[in-house]
Formats: C-alpha cells, structure tokens, sequence
DNA sequence: GACCTTCTCACCTACGTGTTAAGC
DNA sequence: TCGCTTAACACGTAGGTGAGAAGG
C-alpha cells in the first residue's frame, strides 16, 4: 500500500470522479522539481518549503471529512551527491511505518474544505524520533520520499485508520532529505522564494556580514 | 441566564457532583483583582492579561465535551475612574448577546481535557463590530464583565446551543473594560508580569526612550 | 477643559531561515 | 580525509506590549 505508484492528483482507491485535488504552488514547485527539490531534516524538525498546499473540489458539501497528509519512501536507495548530481550511494533504511498527519480543521463539511486553501505549512520534518512527536513526521536523510495527501469521508478521526482512502500524490512534490543543502541551485530557490529567508537575498540589499570570532 | 449569579467554580446547572474547574494563576488573578482587574479593548482586539487558563476534572474520560468561554455583563452600569476609584456613572449599555468562543480542541475526548491545562489566551477582546469576528469578543469599554467557561458533553461543536451545559465562573476575573488603563497600579502589575512589557520595566534594565518628533 | 478613543511607535516574545564552525 | 550531522548565530517574519500624541 505504501509504495504504490504516484499517480500525479489522479485518485487511487475509490473510484469517485467527482473528487479532486489541486497543487498549489505548481510553477514553484515545478522549478524545484527540476533543480532536483532537497528538504532539511533537523532534531527539533523543520517545515517544508515550498509548503504544501491544496485545493480541494468534488466533495459532498454536506458530508464530513478528514484530510491527512504521509510521506513514504520513493525508492529503497540511500543517495549521495557528487561532482554536482545526486547518485544511489547503497541500500537505503528499512522504510518506517508512516504515521498520518492530520490536517487540524478535521474533520470538518466538504463545503469547508473546497472554500479555502488547505496548508500543510506546520508539519516539520525531523530525523529524531524524540519525545515531541506532535505535528513531526520522521525521515531518514539522503532517501528520496512523496507526499502525499488521502481524504477519508467519517466524522471521526481515530477512526481513520478503518475507513477507505482517496489517496493522491504530485510527482512534483518529490524530495531528498537533506542535513544541510547539496545543491547551490537548490539553495538560491529556497533564499529567493522563502520570506524567512530574506536576509541571505543579495538582489539590492547589503551583503551578509561574515561571522566574528 | 445571561445574568445569573457567579458560583466561584462552583457547578450552576446540571448537577454533576464529579466535574470540576479550577483557575490557573489564581495568586496573579488575586492581585490584580484586588487591584481592580482592567483589561485594553481595541479595535483590532486585545488579548487579555492575565491569560484565562483552567484545569478541568471529574469528566468522563471516554465521553466527549466541548468547551466554550463567554464574557457577560455584571451589572446595568457605566463606571469612570475618578480621584483613584472606579464609581458608578450612569446607565451602561444594553447586553449585547455574547456569541460563545468555542475551545480549538473542542470536540475532545474527558481524558484529553484533563491532561493538560486549556487555555482560552487566543480570545481578542474588541470595542467594535468589525468584520472580522473570529476568536474576538465584542464589549463595551468602560463597562465590568465576567468572563465564564461552559462545558457540554456532545460531539458536535454546531450543536452546542441545544445541549445542556455546565458553566463555571471565578469572581476574581471579573475586570473593567478601558481603551486606555486608568489605575496606575493596574499598570504596573501587567508591565511587571507581562512577558510582552518587558521593555517598560524599569528593575536593572535601562528606562524607555523618549519619542522623538 | 475633561474625558475617552485611536493611531503610531519603540521594544519585546516567539520562531522560521541559511551560514558557519565544530563534532563525529 | 571525507562525508554527514549538530549547535550557535545573525537576520528575517509575525505579532503582543504600554507610552505618547493626536483626535473627537
């Protein structure tokens, strides 16, 4: 189940045509995508950038739903970059049973839902599996992963587990953990685009100052 | 209902001899109390200080409640604060009917309520009927309040108006409502606890700077 | 004038960034 | 040495304070 193939927003499991899921961000993400997207993992976690955000379409207004977030392994590779590529480095960790995280609106109507922007933005990524696990999903540095987002129709959320998914999945949204970023490319994307980020700019701001010591 | 009389935490309607609620920071309540408890209302929303803050026992660990605070009129009147004391000053304004402000983590199960402390820190308190209406209250300035928590075993947070309730209320959070604080002592006692006034405290740390203009 | 309200401000807390140096 | 991880840090965003001046 959990390494089943992405299928880029298409629905997997109930066959419901009127059910879909949009990809916020798309350009952003695309040109990630195509740098080759790295997400640091830290002890204390660390959000995603781009964050994940989705548009929801095709519910039942009326219904309740719960809408859920997992990462799982791409692959079963551990990689490494060098001479400016990424390359299989071995045989990656045994893949952990991911543990959902659920979007805090759950469960709320279908009308809810689709009527905004659903962010992902507070989950964090952390290599440690700690004692605060809350709002933490744990992976394991230099493997590939995917995000993935299910909408499970129940009013009821430690029920979830039970009920039948609408799972899906956005090839464009493929990472590699990372402790500290690889990729120079990467790096400018994520300084250049993340508001957090706004001191590291050089487009017409001062310079950083080096550090003193 | 609006106007019944406050019960020191003691249960006011369905009788549950089990359910209690109890106050945090009742020293720092007590203080200000004995001060005569102020509280800023903006347009934006003021957060109030101390924050309101409850630890809640004797539910049904299994059941679930949600948890709901609301801030009502004491009295008919409308207070001004003249030669250092607050005095009646004529008729106050008719009681507006409070909308409930409904705990984040409302529904939850008795067992998670219990396990940690609820905080209500989030509630706005406004002088003005914007648009924007969530998580603010809307009082009147110079007006005396109560605020009261509310807690009704259901799951359904939409239906919380036809269920029966418990409600709970501590005389010694009863404030007055300013635009602008009027107590000097009242003042001091929010600039000397208030991590957010730290800059105005004047014990070792370097007095503020005037305004420049 | 007296009283109350509104707005801007300097100064905080809290925390999200990549960098850098040190650790393993 | 080399590759990866960790912790401290400067510098942002975001927003909670009372002071003070201005407005009504």
């Amino acid at each position: 189940f959990y390494d089943s193939p992405v299928n880029n927003g298409q629905l997997m499991e109930l066959p419901d045509p009127k059910m879909q899921v949009q990809l916020c961000d798309r350009e952003l993400w695309d040109q990630f995508s195509k740098a080759g997207t790295e997400m640091i993992v830290t002890k204390t976690g660390r959000r995603m950038f781009p964050g994940y955000r989705i548009k929801l379409s095709g519910l039942d207004r009326d219904a309740k739903y719960c809408v859920m977030m997992d990462i799982v392994n791409v692959d079963d590779h551990r990689y490494k970059f060098q001479h400016g590529e990424w390359t299989i480095a071995g045989r990656g960790e045994p893949h952990l049973p991911q543990r959902f995280f659920l979007h805090p609106d759950s469960p709320a109507t279908g009308a809810k839902w689709m009527s905004e922007i659903v962010s992902f933005h507070k989950v964090k990524l952390t290599n440690s599996v700690g004692r605060d696990v809350d709002g933490k999903i744990v992976l394991n540095s230099m493997h590939r992963y995917q995000p993935r987002i299910h909408i499970v129709r129940t009013n009821d959320p430690t029920r979830v587990h039970m009920q039948r998914l609408c799972t899906f999945a956005f090839p464009q949204t493929v990472f590699i953990t990372v402790t500290a970023y690889q990729n120079p490319e990467v790096t400018k994307l994520k300084i250049d685009n993340n508001p957090f980020a706004k001191g590291f700019r050089e487009d017409g701001a001062r310079a950083k100052k080096p550090r003193t010591s």
